[in-house]
DNA sequence: GTAGGGTTACGT
DNA sequence: ACGTAACCCTAC
């Protein structure tokens, strides 16, 4: 029945980009009913565009990265060469990075001692909040927030990892609010004097007298809930010291590459200024 | 009409 | 398992 998803042509991308630089961002019914655009846009609303445009935002901010600054790139359309000064100051997201990435630091991109999988994230967060209710996304956000490092659009991906879990047995949802299914919080919680976990992931067992379970914690579950609390505070702790460093050293790197984007700027515009010709690859390879 | 949170489909 | 693009819903 649904539509299988209309992706979005390099030729829609292109007139939403153009659209607005002339209107600017937020005027999407304007853009979609100007001439200029209107035939590329046809198939799409006005808050097809405003979602794209947000798509692309996020794209070209490096998310995990560098760079949070959006760095238009200077495409002329080839037939009519005007760019105007606006292009550099306007936050038009755009496929930026392009070449010249001196990975000189000897960082590895895969941490694995610091990574830790969304989905234990989120069932920490359940375990921990432990509301008889279940928690709403924006308390296990704030949570998750506040012990782990998140990336920017985390909130969102929080959503889609909740269904999944919700699909996988391990959380139910209460309204609008979730919590661990009371098999799951079972395993958690139990001692590994089971060597013999059952896998199942089709837990049958109906939510129906789920209540009370955190409640009426006995004595040796909360000994055993405060041990794992102990450890999972431990590696969040060592997780987040080792965050920023690593921040640090990011921010670094960044000053550093300011700087001598700065100094190539300033040479370009020397060089410019006194009439010479340059193309950018000659100036991303300091060719001149 | 727009912004932003939420959901679903899809690719890796 | 995870991230993202496209789509949906709702408050303002």
């Amino acid at each position: 029945m649904g539509a299988p998803k209309q992706k979005w042509t390099s030729e829609e991308e292109e007139a939403l980009r153009r659209g607005v630089l002339k209107h600017g961002a937020g005027k999407w019914r304007t853009i979609q009913k100007d001439p200029e655009f209107s035939p590329v846009l046809s198939s799409r609303s006005n808050i097809d565009l405003k979602d794209k445009w947000r798509n692309l935002s996020f794209s070209a901010s490096g998310l995990g990265s560098r760079d949070k600054i959006r760095v238009p790139r200077i495409k002329v359309p080839s037939s009519s060469p005007s760019p105007s000064p606006q292009l550099l100051l306007l936050p038009a997201p755009d496929n930026v990075v392009e070449a010249s990435a001196p990975e000189d630091i000897a960082k590895s991109p895969e941490d694995d001692k610091t990574h830790i999988p969304k989905f234990a994230m989120i069932l920490e967060a359940l375990a921990e909040l432990k509301e008889p209710n279940g928690s709403d996304v924006t308390t296990i956000y704030n949570f998750i927030e506040q012990r782990h490092e998140v990336q920017p659009n985390f909130r969102r991906l929080l959503c889609a990892k909740l269904r999944r879990l919700i699909g996988a047995k391990k959380v139910e949802k209460i309204e609008k609010s979730y919590k661990l299914t009371d098999a799951y919080a079972k395993k958690m919680l139990a001692p590994m004097k089971d060597p013999s976990q059952k896998k199942d992931p089709a837990k049958p067992s109906k939510a129906s007298k789920n209540l009370g379970l955190f409640a009426a914690a006995s004595p040796a579950l909360d000994a055993a809930q405060a041990a794992a609390m102990k450890v999972a505070d431990a590696e969040a702790k060592a997780h987040i010291a080792n965050e920023h460093m690593m921040e640090a050293e990011r921010i670094f790197k960044m000053a550093e590459e300011t700087e001598s984007l700065l100094t190539l700027a300033t040479e370009l515009y020397d060089r410019c200024s006194r009439g010479e010709v340059l193309t950018v690859l000659q100036a991303a390879h300091r060719e001149f």
